[in-house]
DNA sequence: ATATTGACACGAACTAGTTAGTACATTATT
DNA sequence: AATAATGTACTAACTAGTTCGTGTCAATAT
């Protein structure tokens, strides 16, 4: 597949859209959406400003499309984990794992949804698609925790979305701040000893908040 | 030394230079570093623009100064809770409820904070005052760590960095990613419902983690 | 077989508007 | 008088978006 015999095939416009779609993805997550800058993302491309305007119709159209394929992205990843058959703690344990792992793998994720913070979120607003979003996870949370209740190794009542939230807090926390967090505190929130243990912590943490006499 | 303003007080460079940072403040906590306009700041200021580079001398140095003043205002606020003299368990549940109330009181420091973070902390590692600024949160959470395994109430043996981390990152994530995660999940979590339960989540989550049996 | 056509894909150079920063003059304070 | 503080009006550079033109491909006509 390495070399295709065709001479002929120049027009790619899938390839050109995604080209486009990957260096401005690099570009928002190092800058910002006022601070990338569109130039900046034509010359790094195998394509040209015009093409940009021609697929994606304008600076905030694109930024939006570069968002969207992002989540769409995760959803397609936070399927398929199998957990309904685990019992309530493990399957927990493994969630939180690939929340962990999820973050620390795509800090791109964290920076656009931090940029989204700073502009209120109004982009993801307007896209019917990332709002509509549902989150599986959510649904997963509820059906663990509700198994946990039944066998009786979570004692306390806690709502999935916040469960959720304390542990995405942590994760994504994690690799949001780690630039401020680590050059107060000199730490590289990177390094593997790190990551070790603050995935072993948040686990614990949270499981013993859910074992935990109320 | 505490004059009164005289009658005919007109110039007033720290007011001005005051008025100009917290305009600034506004406006690049709402905009972002690159997206908050200089021009705007000097139209919502009683004073020119002239006087930003006058004052300031670039925009990013205003920036840096307006990131230097929150980091500021956060320090002074963070000594004098007496801990020392509380049981550790209550000590760190006073703790925990202050850095809670202190994200949530104030928004445009963990703006501030999360644009720093997309900027890599470029501008906190050029501070020589924001970067050698110790945080004192860590000596006293080693301290209530400390009297807390002497007297047997924490069994957990953990550091109070990753503490403190695991505290400020939910404290932190419900300011910062307020909007992106009240969007998907459809919350409101500046609601005094959440408030209560999520100050009453952190603290328990954190205790019984530090209780329970390693 | 080859020419024609039209929709799509693409590029270089340009434009209109914006934005950070400045020159120069003026007023206030000591 | 000397210096600090301030206002007006500007500019040089940048940046999002556009204009106008060329190249590609496949279907149809000749």
């Amino acid at each position: 597949m390495a070399n295709e015999p065709r001479l002929s095939r120049k027009n790619d416009p899938e390839k050109t859209r995604q080209d486009i779609l990957t260096v401005a993805t690099e570009e928002f997550t190092t800058h910002g959406l006022a601070g990338g800058r569109v130039d900046a993302i034509a010359a790094k491309t195998r394509t040209s400003k015009r093409m940009i305007y021609y697929y994606f119709g304008s600076k905030e159209a694109l930024y939006l499309a570069v968002l969207e394929r992002a989540y769409r992205k995760i959803r397609s990843l936070e399927a398929d984990l199998e957990l309904s058959n685990m019992p309530p703690e493990l399957a927990l344990r493994t969630l939180i794992g690939t929340t962990f792992d999820h973050d620390e793998a795509n800090p791109d994720f964290v920076r656009l949804v931090s940029i989204e913070n700073i502009h209120q979120a109004a982009h993801m607003q307007r896209s019917s698609e990332i709002r509509e979003l549902n989150i599986p996870i959510i649904n997963t949370l509820a059906d663990i925790l509700e198994r946990g209740r039944d066998d009786g190794s979570f004692r306390r009542d806690v709502d999935p979305i916040d469960l959720h939230m304390l542990i995405s807090a942590f994760c994504f926390f994690r690799v949001s701040n780690r630039y401020t967090f680590g050059t107060i505190f000199r730490r590289d929130l990177s390094s593997p000893e790190l990551y070790n243990r603050h995935k072993t912590m948040v686990a614990d943490a949270v499981l013993d908040y859910l074992k935990a006499q109320p």
